[in-house]
DNA sequence: GCTCTATCTTGACGCCCGTCGATGCAGGCT
DNA sequence: AGCCTGCATCGACGGGCGTCAAGATAGAGC
C-alpha cells in the first residue's frame, strides 16, 4: 500500500531514484520500484486518466467526470485509479459525495528527472 | 469520430506527443503510442538494462556485457532488447561478431518532456 | 568448405493484468 | 427509518507478458 515514490523523507530513496537513470548502473531494488511506476504509466487508459486530471478544472477531477471519458465501466477505471494511486502519482480525497483525484506533481517531475540527460 | 485531439491514421508521434502530459487531454492514439514506450520501461530488467547501456564506456554495450549483468538466460535479454528497440528507446548496431546497443537520447528527453509540467 | 562463437528467433509454459458483472459501503436526500 | 447515488472491492474470465530450452542465423577464422 505504500507508495512506491516516498511522499518524504525515505532516505533510500532519494539516493538511488533521484539520479538520472543513465547515469550510473540502477540496482535491482531501485529499478524494481521505479519500473511499477513506469508500468503503472504504461497503459493507454492510465495515461488518459492522468492527462485528464492534471488538465481539469482546478488540477483535480471526481470519478464520475473520469468514467465519463471512456467506454468502460466504472469499475475498471476504479481499478486504474487505485493503480496510479499505489504507484504514488495520484492521490484522492473525499468531499460529501464525491472523490476527487489529483496529481502528485513531485512524482511526475521526478520521474522526468530520471529520463532526463546527466548534464550536457 | 470523437473530437478528442488527433486524426487518426497519421503518426501521431511527432505533433502529439510532443506536449506535457498535463497540458491537456490526450487522444487515444496519441495515449497508445506514448504507453507503449512507457510499458517498455515498466520492467526492472529493461529499466536496468537502460541504465547499464547508458552508463557504459562510450555510451554503448554489447550483449554479452548486458547478459553477464543479469542472472537471466541470453535469449531473455535478447527479447527485452528488441521491446526497448521498438519501443524507439535504443537502437543497434553490428560491428564484426558482436552487436552494440546504444541509447536514443531524443527518445528519453521526449518522456522527460511529457512528465514535466506545462509552465512552472 | 567447416567450425566455433555471438546473437536472434521460435514454441511453449505459467503467471500477471485488464476487463467485466455483482456486491458492498458511505453519504446525502426525503 | 428508507432509498438512492457515487465509488470501491470481489471473483472470474481471457489475453498478453516474462522466461526458458532448442533451433536458426551471421560473422570470424582455420
Amino acid at each position: 500500500m505504500l507508495p512506491v515514490i516516498a511522499a518524504e523523507g525515505s532516505p533510500a530513496d532519494t539516493e538511488e531514484c533521484s539520479i538520472p537513470l543513465v547515469r550510473e548502473p540502477v540496482g535491482d531494488a531501485a529499478a524494481s520500484g521505479l519500473a511499477q511506476v513506469f508500468r503503472a504509466l504504461g497503459d493507454p487508459v492510465r495515461l488518459r486518466l492522468v492527462s485528464l486530471i492534471g488538465a481539469h478544472q482546478g488540477g483535480e477531477a471526481c470519478v464520475c467526470d473520469l468514467t465519463a471519458a471512456f467506454s468502460l465501466t466504472q469499475p475498471t477505471i476504479s481499478h486504474h485509479l487505485k493503480v496510479l494511486r499505489e504507484a504514488g502519482l495520484i492521490d484522492s480525497e473525499r468531499r460529501g459525495t464525491w472523490v476527487y483525484y489529483r496529481l502528485v506533481p513531485t512524482a511526475l517531475e521526478r520521474m522526468a528527472a530520471m529520463l532526463s540527460p546527466p548534464a550536457s
